[in-house]
DNA sequence: CCAATTGTTGACCGATCGGTCAGTCAAATC
DNA sequence: GATTTGACTGACCGATCGGTCAACAATTGG
């Protein structure tokens, strides 16, 4: 099946949006892009900022359910962080664009994406939580910092590129061995 | 002595430019939070990009001073790591709209912004180097991987604040706590 | 004192912005 | 077969955008 001009839009806005962000993307780009007119996106889309909210929501679903399943897939609190950092690197690997379309949404504070997460860090923050009261995890740290540590850094790994392109050792470009570090790092620094 | 009307022009476009980022500031914002008229911008600053470029490295300057001045006054490595957080931490507080200006400058691929902070992250690394060949720091990992896990959660602590406003329990919203719990999780991380 | 330079202004420009509107067309409903 | 509905279009709107320009005021140097 062929896919709808309306899910057309919406991709092609998405990928516009987390290049250019929102201001810089005019819906003549999008409706350019997307081979439809400029009244069709407003048919489809009350205005700018509705199609703005309706993108971000489509895609961060993709996201979340992905996370969520493996937060309940994986039973040992340390190799379910481990777990979840490599996936969700490789998501991010995948998906390039959405780390930068939330970035965007973070700096332009908006309020719904606290709201759309806040389910997925309670049930990270939560898994971290049993696992310190297990003593399977150092105690005297908020799981908060840890999740929000490891999405940081990864989102933020693909978006500044800018930061590794100047170096003449090669090592930092290379993904894998980014990850690796990053995720030694961090288990290590949460043992207890 | 008064701040001559050119400075203010500065300070008010890195305000503006970093709350609503590059293309969501028009010259006439600029101008009218100046008390400046609009050709007067145009007056000392060739276009809205060479007013973009100038901010930038103005401000930009200011932090890597900051930041370079402290490498090379303290001499125990993990001390220095743990004192470079802080005062960056601290650095970042006092300045909030700075990594929000340079949030928005890596979202637009700014070439730039790679060269300017380029010189303060090789002395990082040699440093991280050094004290990984003395044996004070684990050896097997990269020290960039270091450098940039704290820069980016720190910048993003400050940046995505909706990340923090859901939550009931009050803890993450504490600076101090966030930043505490997150030095010791590094720190361990990084021992031998 | 005059000339050149620098700071400053308001009027104006073409382009583009988000958004509207009247209307076409095809498919579903009655 | 008439009517309603939803997808879709092109012409058009007022507002605002970045930027120009001629002119004036203030300062500076010879």
């Amino acid at each position: 099946m062929e896919i709808s001009k309306k899910d057309n839009i919406l991709n092609e806005a998405l990928a516009l949006f987390a290049t250019h962000g929102f201001a810089h993307v005019s819906i003549s780009m999008i409706a350019k892009q997307a081979k439809v007119t400029k009244s069709l996106i407003f048919h489809h889309f009350e205005n700018k900022e509705h199609l703005w909210e309706t993108v971000k929501e489509v895609f961060f679903k993709k996201y979340a359910d992905n996370q969520m399943n493996l937060f309940e897939s994986e039973s040992d609190p340390i190799e379910l962080i481990r777990k979840s950092m490599r996936y969700y690197f490789d998501f991010v690997r995948n998906n390039p664009m959405v780390p930068r379309f939330f970035a965007y949404a973070h700096l332009e504070n908006d309020e719904n994406c606290g709201r759309l997460d806040q389910p997925l860090m309670q049930r990270g923050g939560e898994l971290i939580r049993q696992a310190q009261e297990h003593g399977l995890m150092r105690k005297n740290f908020n799981p908060v910092v840890l999740v929000m540590n490891f999405i940081t850094v990864i989102n933020q790994y693909f978006i500044a590129e800018c930061h590794f392109k100047h170096w003449d050792n090669g090592l930092y470009q290379d993904p894998d061995t980014f990850i690796n570090d990053f995720i030694e790092i961090t288990i290590q620094g949460i043992q207890p």
